[in-house]
DNA sequence: AGCACGATTAACT
DNA sequence: GTTAATCGTGCTC
């Protein structure tokens, strides 16, 4: 069976937390209906060093929670109209987080078929601000303690992606952001086995 | 108070 | 390939 990945997986090196939740199952309860996909895809943001980080404007309202605890759900509203679903890692007191890129929807699949209505399966959930809108994500979770055994927001183990299905990467829509942060390889995919992306 | 811009998406040409 | 949509955030005045 899957168990839920608790607060120690969460309070280790941003990358190292990037790779590992590749294959891992993201689980979103509403009520009696649980929603889930199993991860494909990552970024690692970390300190306020990183200027493609949102932290690099050091501790605001925005950003308070990338300064909490490890282990909750930074949820940020960007463009306008998009969510976007980031686990926050290391010790608390230092700001840094894992962006959820993707998933493969694997439970609930009717409910994520509508809202994502008239679009092929391989593009229900193959974005950031995709997977909010497939698994009705928005501000009300930002902050939520993903290892709480209330938790509508958690992560599951899954199977193990070997490094021969995972590539590395410079991360994404960091267009105006300077070098190194720019190109910095801390984008993580499953490129062989699940998923559809190339 | 005003401004520029964004860890994107979908619909165009 | 380009661009509109659309508003919270952080910065400047």
């Amino acid at each position: 069976m899957f168990t839920r990945i608790s607060r120690p997986f969460f309070s280790r090196p941003t990358l190292d937390v990037a790779r590992a939740v590749m294959g891992m199952r993201l689980v979103r309860l509403e009520g009696e209906t649980r929603l889930a996909g199993v991860i494909t895809e990552a970024e690692a943001y970390i300190g306020e060093s990183d200027l493609g980080c949102h932290a690099k404007a050091g501790l605001t309202p925005r950003t308070a929670v990338m300064y909490g605890p490890p282990g909750h759900a930074y949820v940020y509203f960007t463009y306008g109209m998009h969510w976007m679903l980031n686990f926050v890692t290391e010790a608390e007191g230092f700001p840094a987080a894992v962006l959820i890129r993707a998933i493969q929807p694997t439970e609930g699949l009717e409910i994520v078929a509508a809202r994502r209505k008239g679009r092929p399966s391989a593009e229900w959930a193959n974005g950031p601000g995709k997977i909010c809108q497939s698994l009705g994500i928005d501000r009300a979770l930002n902050g939520h303690d993903l290892c709480a055994p209330e938790a509508v927001l958690f992560v599951e183990n899954g199977d193990p992606i070997p490094d021969s299905s995972v590539t590395i990467g410079p991360r994404v829509g960091l267009n105006s952001v300077p070098e190194p942060w720019k190109s910095v390889p801390w984008r993580f995919r499953v490129t062989q086995g699940i998923g559809d992306q190339g």
